[in-house]
DNA sequence: AAATAATAGTTGTACATATAACTAATTAAG
DNA sequence: CTTAATTAGTTATATGTACAACTATTATTT
């Protein structure tokens, strides 16, 4: 019996490309989990995280809102909302744009910069303790990710 | 340029397992989001889909919240409230044990388990669309994903 | 130039989630 | 047997998320 029968408690599989499917999305939930939990200490969300690495993407530069919507995994949600939580935690700021008013320039701040690096550096200790893979499993693996989002 | 540089439009890695850290956080976000999208239709969140796939596991026992809670991903979250919605949902049906009154004996209803299969079914046609992967890349991806839960 | 459309971002509402403090039932200890 | 400790689940609160309706600014059309 494989792990993720395992884990689910489930029969057999008889499609692994079926398998495949329930174990990303198991294995996107795990995942998705161990994020929270690896960056509760440091009191940001999901959505909070990505917006501070899309900004640090572009840092020195700024960005407006639909900028940084284009390259969030989930342009759904209320950027407004997260935005205004990390200027109250003094890792962005905000400042109207001069050429089109109804823009806000955003940019991430030398704290929200040291906030990263550190949990940068947790997400290497994490290599080690969580995932687990070999240089070559990671190669592979990068590959397959990359594959699976299109 | 890899794929996963240009979609977070930043400089190539130094460190293929670093890459794939990033790479799981980045397609966990993106997995978990078309999940999301995938379970909306059929007005089902995150935790009440996993819910109902642990009942049906174990359908036609019966569970109570405790044994649930063993088997969920995240056994954090509030399950009193999930079972609730689930119960209003007429998707799975509650009764106090017998044995033990502070328990309660939760099941799927067959309402419930209509909805998965057809949930079933629309997973099966994203293996097509979304995910895109061979059988073979499929095996590969499965071990990766057991390798990285551990 | 005035009216209309399109764009950028905001606000309000409903709902979901995480956590901790709480109640009730059962088990264990004296 | 009575009290204390443990276990199962609930309730309350704070926060986060999704979505739709809204305002303000800029661009387009006539």
């Amino acid at each position: 019996m494989g792990k993720l029968e395992q884990d689910l408690q489930q029969k057999k599989f008889n499609n692994e490309v079926i398998k495949a499917n329930i174990n990303i999305l198991f294995t996107a939930n795990f995942i998705y989990n161990q994020i929270s939990s690896y960056l509760k200490p440091y009191d940001l969300t999901h959505e909070q995280f990505n917006v501070l690495r899309i900004l640090r993407g572009k840092h020195p530069e700024c960005m407006c809102q639909k900028d940084v919507l284009s390259r969030m995994v989930a342009p759904k949600s209320n950027l407004t909302l997260i935005v205004k939580k990390l200027v109250t935690k003094k890792l962005v700021s905000v400042a109207q744009s001069p050429k089109d008013k109804r823009e806000y320039e955003i940019s991430i701040t030398d704290l929200g910069l040291g906030k990263l690096s550190i949990l940068d550096t947790e997400l290497i200790k994490q290599d080690h303790n969580v995932t687990k893979l070999s240089v070559n499993e990671a190669i592979q693996l990068n590959e397959l990710l990359d594959k699976i989002r299109g």
